[in-house]
DNA sequence: TGAAAAAATGTACACGCGTACATGAGTATA
DNA sequence: TATACTCATGTACGCGTGTACATTTTTTCA
């Protein structure tokens, strides 16, 4: 491997002068910047990513950290895919690298230990959930001041680092919809509590419901594990509530259980969009796969994923950290499932 | 930030005792041990990675190169998302990192670049095409020594690098399984002639169609671009086909085309499954999504980016160069989209 | 034209770790 | 007990940059 030293010397300057023409600081006179420039070329030379860091103490790396769950292909969730895309573009956009880190379950140390490290300037928190000790893993940032941000996860005291979709709003809007198609008890199918985006969507159904003046019926309320498996495994029970009357139509927490549920339901006879109205949430590219295509609220996580990136990054180049959560909205894509739908046939 | 010095007075031994009880090199007197890591806990001090990376001149990193697609939910195509699951597997089982670069089209410098910079120890290319350079631009790699692999396309030359499913294969059994149904004029819609794996699949198709002694006819052999989106443009096309007469089954190169050419029939009141056999490639969650499901060939790209990666690691760490590429089996999943169809109908 | 100011370059060292080598402390062998 | 040997620790330095400060060169301006 060449190094400065080598330069210099073809060069006829000093290394500091190399150092200065291939790092762009500093002064320099367009004669010699092109005598080390041809120096470098002519060697091959390229400066150790390495050995800047080290002398910079940044690392030029924004750390991702992903929860790792074994037979779960993370990436191919619509939620984190497109996550990671915008957080990419955000690097990309300010010069960084990713640096993904997997985490175990329960194991939070990777948060501060990737500052104490230093093998990231600044991190962003994916899928984190409300489990015991991730709140204060969290806290352990705040407290020592280094730059992160959560993307998808509020946490009590920490609002001012999250970044999301407008879950609550997204929910309000699909409640709206089914009832402007005339549906008139809405079964609603959750995701995990532990998730706090999970309540979000619960509480927009609520509210929702309560504009539009409808009751709330908790027996027609389920919960899911945001997974087309558990979809699938709850359609029987929808399908009671579909054939009691007890309810006329569907709104899941995800795109994934909703296409769950309209498969379970299709082998039973009982078709979206025919027999009952099928809203989703995400939209997810699933959602146009299926027949009838789903009624799905789509939401911008690619954005989301982005603006927590700028905003740690920002934070990390000697910005402040932000005051507020950043919340994102929403828009309803409605689709066949709901739209093909009209309520009063049996 | 607390350094080796502290620790060494506090737990009154030399900084290289410290450095040895740390990083667990060298040996180390038990007594000794517990009282540097008494001090380095009561100090909150741990190494800076960035300055190991620096002294021991390796970065810990698995850089993977990807290409950067403006308005593509690259990480949502369920080929690259298992392929990153797969590598990142790896990349943990080995305790390396992940370091995500996106490449710019026709920009081929990161190769080299990232070795060079000293940012990565070894590296993964991902999505790579057969467009001019691309191949020098690797050929660069080879010659410098570096320890990478290529997942998903061959290059000439280069098979040794190559880690991918045997698509060939996979088209055989495809062809064989609508021969098996009783199709007798299978439609091909490939992909761009640019990716190898597109090639590999047409090749198993011929091959497929000899096996099963049927005719080869290129007027029903389409192209498409993997899209969802290119797979509806085609549709009317395969309209044509389907109604004259001249094809009376599809086989789609990847899963997304087909659940276009899916939806798009469909619209036009023919249903695969039952007006004609449709069967996809790739074993993409998307697949199962549809109604009818559809058949596809599944092919472990989790465990074909696990093994690109164990390579690339390898070699690395002082092992050498593998010597044959990596095909890895696929499995035909039959499904309704062809299981359902019985031939001879009008 | 000469001094002062600005621009360009050189000198010297820190950054925080790993580790080769030197050294000291035990331990088995004769 | 002297010797050789092993184990444990200390000393000293290199890794390849960035950059503060010193120094030299060029420009400015009266």
């Amino acid at each position: 491997m060449t190094k400065r030293t080598e330069v210099a010397k073809l060069a006829g300057v000093s290394e500091a002068t190399v150092s200065r023409v291939l790092s762009g600081t500093g002064p320099i006179k367009e004669a010699t910047r092109l005598k080390v420039l041809e120096a470098a070329d002519a060697l091959g030379y390229v400066p150790s990513d390495i050995a800047r860091q080290f002398a910079k103490k940044r690392s030029g790396n924004l750390g991702v950290v992903l929860p790792f769950m074994p037979n779960v292909p993370l990436f191919s969730t619509f939620y984190f895919s497109q996550l990671l895309g915008g957080i990419g573009l955000a690097a990309g956009e300010r010069g960084l690298n990713l640096l993904l880190i997997f985490r175990q379950p329960g194991d939070a140390s990777p948060y501060a230990g990737l500052f104490r490290s230093r093998k990231a300037d600044a991190c962003i928190v994916l899928g984190s959930s409300g489990i015991p000790g991730e709140r204060e893993a969290l806290m352990e940032l705040e407290t020592a001041g280094y730059p992160y941000a959560v993307a998808g996860q509020r946490f009590e005291g920490l609002e001012h680092r999250t970044a999301d979709g407008d879950h609550a709003a997204g929910s309000r809007q699909t409640v709206a919809h089914l009832h402007g198609l005339g549906c008139r008890s809405i079964a609603f199918v959750g995701g995990p509590a532990q998730y706090s985006n999970s309540g979000d969507r619960y509480a927009g159904y609520v509210e929702g419901l309560e504009q539009a003046d409808l009751p709330l019926s908790p027996h027609i309320v389920l919960e899911g594990k945001y997974s087309r498996k558990s979809g699938l495994a709850l359609a029987s029970r929808v399908e009671e509530l579909l054939r009691s009357g007890q309810a006329d139509s569907v709104y899941a927490g995800n795109d994934r259980m909703a296409i769950g549920i309209m498969q379970g339901l299709l082998e039973k006879g009982i078709q979206a969009g025919r027999d009952y109205a099928l809203a989703g949430y995400d939209g997810s590219d699933g959602a146009s796969m299926t027949s009838p295509q789903l009624t799905s609220v789509a939401v911008p996580f690619d954005e989301v994923g982005r603006q927590a990136a700028l905003r740690a990054i920002g934070e990390a180049e000697g910005g402040i950290a932000p005051s507020h959560e950043l919340m994102l909205a929403t828009r309803l894509a409605a689709r066949d499932s709901t739209l093909l739908y009209r309520p009063g046939r049996p």
